[in-house]
DNA sequence: AGAATCTTTCTCGCGAGCGAGATATTCCGG
DNA sequence: CCGGAATATCTCGCTCGCGAGAAAGATTCT
């Protein structure tokens, strides 16, 4: 098979410092850099629709709450890998634009509900599903077996980097 | 095998959007996600160096050019995925620290080499060497076999996303 | 040689996220 | 019921990267 830009990378640092496991990078490498231009694939398409990324997972994650589709801006910075503060950003965002609007949490009156509104689904729905399509090309190389085999790797290794999230 | 998060996330897309192609989140999905969790622990391991990911990214392309170790500020953006605004200004705070040196290009009066000082060769080997080995770690579920076919077929995807980057 | 064009690097202003901390509310032990 | 700790959200100032464009030098074409 053709040698990558990883190949290069594990030979250069194994002879600059024997000894180191460098072998990993086979892997971790190449997983980096593949979400690095699947991040710029997302961007573009998402660009096309006025979002951005987080914006999306924003949406994303509201449009898989069970109806009326609200979540709390806890729950979604915690799910989201992101600090509490960049997700009063993100949602001040949104809801400039009208594609959520925040209600206050009837059970804690320090909380606020997040909810979707029906312009935001839409147009989130459109920008997922232009992104689907543009993934599944990515593995259009990959026989069925093949792309079993992989996603199962990557479960076991999801699952040794997030280990009980409890989802 | 137990369910993660991305099963989710598929079982729930699939659910509202009939008809797309969201099976490529199993191996699209976990990808990012994986790179994610990475990202967070290379950024702690590279932060007790004082350093981040992008100043590694360039220390680390800098100790791999041949001897003087010198590369071009373009060589470097292209190489990385930067801007070159965002590289000039890498280089600025990696010169105020005294790892690297801007040089005039003896060959191109516009140009700059920027080569590495001996502080900085020896913090990138040291910072590297210890994200090397918590990288291998990560693997270590993984049995010889399986290692080797995810990362073929982590190659044929990288390659479809860079084709023919020859270098 | 001279003009037009490309290339290299840098500057400027902006956007998005983070850490620390402020404020309001809820929870809990006594 | 009260005081202290925990929690939810937001504000502030900072860093890092980006796009656009400026300035200097190289290249090409006639």
């Amino acid at each position: 098979m053709e040698r990558d830009w990883v190949d290069n990378l594990v030979e250069r640092w194994s002879g600059l410092q024997p000894g180191l496991p460098v072998d990993a990078y086979h892997v971790t490498g190449r997983i980096s850099r593949i979400a690095a231009r699947i991040a710029q694939r997302q961007d573009e398409i998402f660009a096309r629709y006025g979002l951005n990324r987080g914006d999306v997972g924003v949406l994303s994650a509201l449009v898989m709450a069970r109806p009326p589709h609200t979540l709390s801006p806890t729950q979604l910075f915690r799910g989201l890998m992101l600090s509490s503060a960049g997700m009063t950003k993100r949602l001040d965002r949104l809801e400039r634009r009208g594609l959520v609007k925040r209600r206050p949490d009837p059970k804690d009156r320090r909380g606020v509900m997040i909810q979707l509104s029906e312009s935001g689904r839409r147009l989130v729905a459109k920008a997922v599903a232009e992104n689907t399509r543009t993934e599944a090309e990515i593995l259009k190389g990959l026989g069925p077996k093949e792309r079993r085999l992989l996603a199962d790797s990557l479960r076991a290794l999801l699952h040794e980097l997030e280990p009980a999230t409890g989802g």
